[in-house]
RNA sequence: GGCGGCGUACCCAAGUGGUUAAGGGAGAGGUCUGCAAAACCUCGACUCAGCGGUUCGAAUCCGCUCGCCGCCUCCA
């Protein structure tokens, strides 16, 4: 079995091959911390991560680096609209991404570099490529990419520089070569950050730093550069351009970008002002639900958000949880198939088949079904082996981590905080329906229960007594 | 205008040339239960936006039409 993905480069998938056997090196281009993060960046990190995921559990080992741009012209104009240091603002959009981060349940990077620790390295990128006659400088310190004396410009994204101009909707700078080029080098004006360069003082423009900061961490040529759709063009063509231009090197073998997530059949966009932040979204619903729904949906289909969609793959992942702990009362063996075992075989397959995390979920699903039909009958052999499975595929996907009982204590105590009840209220009517069904007044049972399920909370009789949840 | 993508059951969503079109939700019937709930079982698209074509064979390839979306400007 072979591990497939769709390289954006060639628009083909492809056979995956590791420039070095066994290990694989990935970028992916992070948050611009000017605000919080929204649903849309959460499919990023909950997608990638679970590639890092998935290709460790599958035997690489993974150097997995996610940049934070923290130095662009929306800080700056946002810090300037709250008259707040540009650092002290972006610093707390880094602190409240990573808050997003964890509560994903997605793991840090191995690096995290920041764009304003890296300034070094832009400007000796920049330096290079002045030499090799790629870059100039006009005015008083601004530096262009020469697009028209680089030839390969445009074989990313699928475009040639006439199409470009013709239906160019940017300004013409007359001092640009071609209105193609693009910044290297920001000058300065008044009352803006600045570092000094070779060309006056200024800043990085913004394609700049991933090209540094990749080739630094990873090497001249890596395996995999990821990031959302909108990011082929201008962004990461402008990076191969530098990178290669720079160094006459391959840059990026894959290039891997996810779909977006829409909203009214729209994208979710700040600029468009119907985005939800994570963590506002998060104060409603499981954020493990939230991450599965993001994986219950191929990374390169765009994904509706809808609270009905999250609360669906919510309660989904209830019954997953439930029928882990229903596993561990009835005490089957812990166990885990790692990738390489027969039993993980269709999981490996629709994972190694660029991503297909839907199909995964499937296999999920259909475990499932199977461990509760074997702990129905009683068959704690063929349930270990069923929840093997569940087990595999969530350590593949970054779900099912927790542990049942915490998972689905915190979840219930959620929906009876939610609904104004203390577990000690809920116990109360539980003894009081308890006594009147030893009374055999169904009835009055019958009006304690549907009082409760008025408040989200369903009574479940079983043969250890009754017990309650969520509903 | 250029480039790219999507349209599968009531809803979400896999499948992209070949036995019965994954999986989840909702719905119907059943087992279980004082009644429920949960769990399990059964049922559910003769059909894959529409129309043509290629093929022994297409949801899957090609063409056209309709509808929707994205990129080309900051953007995950």
């Amino acid at each position: 079995m072979a591990l497939v993905l769709y390289n954006t480069r060639s628009r083909c998938e492809e056979t995956f091959q590791p420039l070095v056997p066994g290990r694989i090196s990935i970028y992916v281009c992070g948050i611009t911390v000017y605000d919080r993060c929204h649903v849309g960046h959460a499919r990023s990190l909950v997608f990638f991560d679970t590639v890092v995921r998935y290709l460790r559990w599958r035997g690489y080992e993974v150097e997995f680096v996610r940049n934070i741009t923290d130095i662009d012209d929306k800080i700056i104009n946002r810090a300037r609209e709250r008259a707040e240091p540009w650092k002290d603002l972006a610093d707390r959009f880094i602190a409240a991404m990573h808050r997003d981060v964890e509560a994903l349940g997605c793991l840090r990077p191995d690096i995290e570099p920041r764009a304003t620790d890296h300034i070094g390295e832009m400007i000796e990128l920049i330096a290079t490529l002045e030499r090799r006659g790629l870059a100039y400088k006009v005015g008083d310190g601004d530096v262009y990419f020469a697009v028209t004396d680089f030839p390969p410009y445009g074989g990313l994204s699928g475009r040639n520089l006439e199409e470009m101009q013709a239906g160019a909707r940017v300004d013409i700078d007359e001092r640009k070569r071609s209105p193609m080029d693009f910044a290297l080098w920001k000058s300065a004006k008044p009352d803006e950050p600045w570092w000094p360069s070779p060309w006056g003082n200024g800043r990085p423009g913004w394609h700049l730093e991933c090209s540094a900061m990749s080739m630094k961490y990873l090497g001249r040529v890596f395996d995999i550069h990821g990031g959302g759709e909108d990011l082929i063009f201008p962004h990461h063509e402008n990076e191969l351009a530098q990178s290669c231009g720079a160094y006459d090197t391959d840059f990026v073998r894959y290039w891997i970008h996810h779909a977006f997530v829409r909203i009214d059949q729209e994208k979710m966009s700040k600029s468009l002002g119907n985005a939800f932040a994570i963590e506002d979204v998060l104060k409603e619903v499981e954020a493990e639900g939230l991450r599965l729904h993001l994986l219950s949906v191929h990374y390169r289909s765009p994904l509706d958000f809808s609270a009905a969609g999250i609360a669906e793959s919510t309660r989904a992942l209830v019954r997953a949880y439930e029928t882990l702990a229903r596993a561990d009362e009835a005490g089957v063996a812990a166990r885990e198939y790692g990738w390489e075992s027969p039993e993980a075989a269709p999981l490996v397959e629709a994972m190694d088949a660029d991503f297909n995390t839907s199909r995964a979920v499937g296999i999920l699903f259909e475990s499932l079904r199977e461990a509760n039909r074997a702990l129905d009958a009683g068959d704690a052999g063929r349930a270990a082996e069923a929840v093997a499975v569940m087990r595999a595929v969530g350590r593949g996907l970054g779900l099912l981590l927790r542990s049942p009982s915490e998972f689905l204590g915190s979840y219930n105590a959620r929906g009876a905080s939610q609904a104004g009840l203390a577990a000690a209220d809920i116990e109360r009517l539980i003894v009081a329906r308890r006594e009147a069904r030893s009374a055999k007044d169904f009835r009055r049972a019958d009006e304690l229960r549907a009082e409760l399920l008025g408040q989200g909370i369903v009574l479940e009789d079983g043969p250890a007594g009754t017990t309650w949840r969520r509903a």
